[in-house]
Order: C-alpha cells, then sequence, then structure tokens
DNA sequence: ATCTGCATGTAATGGGTTACATGATTTC
DNA sequence: GAAATCATGTAACCCATTACATGCAGAT
C-alpha cells in the first residue's frame, strides 16, 4: 500500500477557497501562506490538475481569449470529496524530520561545545521564523472581520506562533546551563 | 541535486552511540527513541550499510560464530563525518506535513462543527503522544546520572514534552470558543 | 531431517525534486 | 519581428514503503 496521498485534498481545498484557479496560482499558495506546513512544486501540480480533472473532481473553466492559461474549478464530487476528507479523523500525528533533535540526540556530553553552537544556531531560526509568523498574522488579521473570515487559518497561525514562542522560551531556559 | 540524503548520519550515530551493531539492532532503534522524531526500516538500511562500507564510513567486525548476524563499526572517517555533520549549522526549520492545521486551514467558519471535531481529535492524539513522552522519560531519565550521561537525549524529549504540553494548553483554550 | 523463525536482502511501485522543454504572449 | 517572459508540461533521478525472497539456526 503506497503512502496516503494529501496534495489532490490540498488542492481542492485551495480552489475551493478561491472559487477557481490556473495551476499557476495554486502553485504560489504553497510559496505563502500553505508553504508553512505543506510544500509542492508545480511539476507535482499540473500532473495531478490532469488527474483530477479526468477523476472528475475538477472542471476545466474555458476562457475565450486566453488558451494558456486554464482555469480550474470544483465540481459536486469534487467538493463532495473534500468535505469527506475534511470529516475524516486523523489517525495519527506527524514525525517531523527535525535535524535539531537529530544532532541533540547524538551529542550525549553536556558541555559539548557543539551543544551550545546547535541550540544558538536554533534560537536564531526560531527568532527568525517568528518574526515571519507575525509579520503574516499583523498582515492578514488585523481586523477582527478578517478572523472571522478565515477563522481556521487564523487559528493555526496562532498556533504557530505559540509554538515557536514555546520553544524560544525553552530554548533560553537552556543557555545558563553551560 | 537530489534532497540532501540524512539516513547515513543517523546511522553512524546511532552505531557510534553503541560502539557496534547489527542491521537488525538499528532497525529497533528506529522503532523506540529515535522514532519519536526520524523514521527508517530495515530495506533502507540494509543497502545503505553497504553503501557505507563501501564508502569506508563503516567496517564489518568478523564474528567467527555467526555469519549471519554483521556486526557494523565506525571507522575513523566514519567518526570525522559525523562530527563534521554534527557541527554543521542548520539552515533552516523543517515544514512539518501536519494534517490538523491542513485541515483546519481549509474551515473558514468559526462555527463549524468539523472545526470541533478536528480539535477534539487532536487533543487526543496529543494527550496519547504526551503520556507516551512521560513514561519514556521517567523509564529513561529517573536519575540525575542517566540524565548526565545522555544529555543531548534527555533535552530534546524535554522539548518534546514541552511543546505536547504546550499544544494541549493551546487546545484547551480553544474549546470555550464553541 | 524437516519446520519454523529470524537477519538480511531485493523488487515493484509511487511520490517528490530538479532540470529541462514547449509554445504562446508580451515587450521593445 | 526578435527576444524575453511566462504558464504549462515532461524527463531523470532518488528516496521511501510494501511486499516478497533467501538462507541459516535452532527446535522438535
Amino acid at each position: 500500500m503506497p503512502a496516503k496521498r494529501i496534495l489532490p485534498y490540498v488542492i481542492l481545498g485551495i480552489i475551493s477557497e478561491h472559487g477557481q484557479l490556473t495551476g499557476k496560482d495554486i502553485t504560489k499558495e504553497f510559496t505563502t501562506d500553505i508553504g508553512e506546513f505543506w510544500k509542492s512544486s508545480h511539476s507535482q501540480i499540473y500532473p495531478e490538475l490532469r488527474r483530477m480533472t479526468a477523476d472528475q473532481w475538477l472542471k476545466i473553466i474555458p476562457d475565450p481569449d486566453n488558451d494558456k492559461e486554464i482555469h480550474y474549478q470544483l465540481t459536486k464530487a469534487g467538493r463532495r470529496t473534500l468535505n469527506e476528507w475534511l470529516e475524516t479523523p486523523n489517525e495519527s500525528l506527524p514525525v517531523s524530520k527535525d535535524l535539531f533533535s537529530l544532532k541533540m540526540f547524538f551529542i550525549q556530553d553536556k558541555d559539548d561545545p557543539r551543544m551550545t553552537a546547535l541550540i544558538d544556531t536554533q534560537m536564531q531560526l526560531v527568532k527568525k521564523n517568528l518574526a515571519h509568523l507575525n509579520e503574516r498574522q499583523q498582515l492578514l488579521f488585523s481586523s477582527e472581520a478578517a478572523i472571522n473570515q478565515n477563522y481556521g487559518h487564523y487559528l493555526i497561525l496562532q498556533r504557530a506562533i505559540a509554538r515557536q514562542e514555546a520553544q524560544l522560551t525553552w530554548l533560553k531556559g537552556l543557555i545558563p546551563v553551560k
């Protein structure tokens, strides 16, 4: 049994948010908001769009004055599929392939200077990410209305920020250890 | 350029912790401690061990009364490679492929019942994982000596626990939202 | 001597990334 | 109308997972 494919559902979700989108548009989504927790590239997306169209999850919206850009929209079946997926309970937590944990794991000695270096680097990365997340929040959710209009998105942004703040606190607590 | 391979370094790290190990031993490691943040299976590991032996990162320790189990040990070059890797700063944070975030992202409406369901399921998963992590901590690090002997491992277990506790707190804070 | 279990090994399949390719549209 | 840009498409390669295969060891 091959790994459960997620990409088609992500694509369904993205298109349904916007009504109709081109492959390019979808590709772009992965560089911003969704990019925080899912990655994909156009060379995956275009073939997937074809497959999904063949499976009747998507339909192509003809555009008379531009036959280069292909606009996709959910079919009824596509919407049903997306809804079913959203209702399906998740069975396990993801295993994040985390180099920080991995390297730390192999450093046994409390006084190994590489441990300090690792912690320091990690702190820089977390700070940078946190700054980025805060920027997104300010940009996207500065008004009550914006929050209510995309509540799920708002929540997971909050969650990401809370996580990174917790990690930063934890990392800072390690410094005086040395 | 293909994705940066991590597995060989993980294998170097695992073997170096124990002095010498068989493929089976290494496979088992991925089901316990390291399994919290990295996965691999024997069908990846055995070919990798061969490659690493060919590359002179590992050497085979002959065992006269058992030519079925093959014991591997780091060479000097292998140890050097591992140390270099441990010193190399990480360049970015991992993007965890997180179904919870993904599904939440696509639920716009604050009052959508699927949001509550998702949160509830996630809470169960986090609780279960937290219980498991606490169990590991009690089992492995109940003494001061144990902590000092594997300080890196201790730290990342602490980190994982802190993370999950933070997430649980966050999830609980969502409940009264309705 | 056969059966069972186990460490190791291999094959088939599919996802994902990078790099390259195509063809149309815009720009100058 | 040539060149550059851009949306879409394709190929090559590698990694990972699942399932199956081999062959030795110990048990009966």
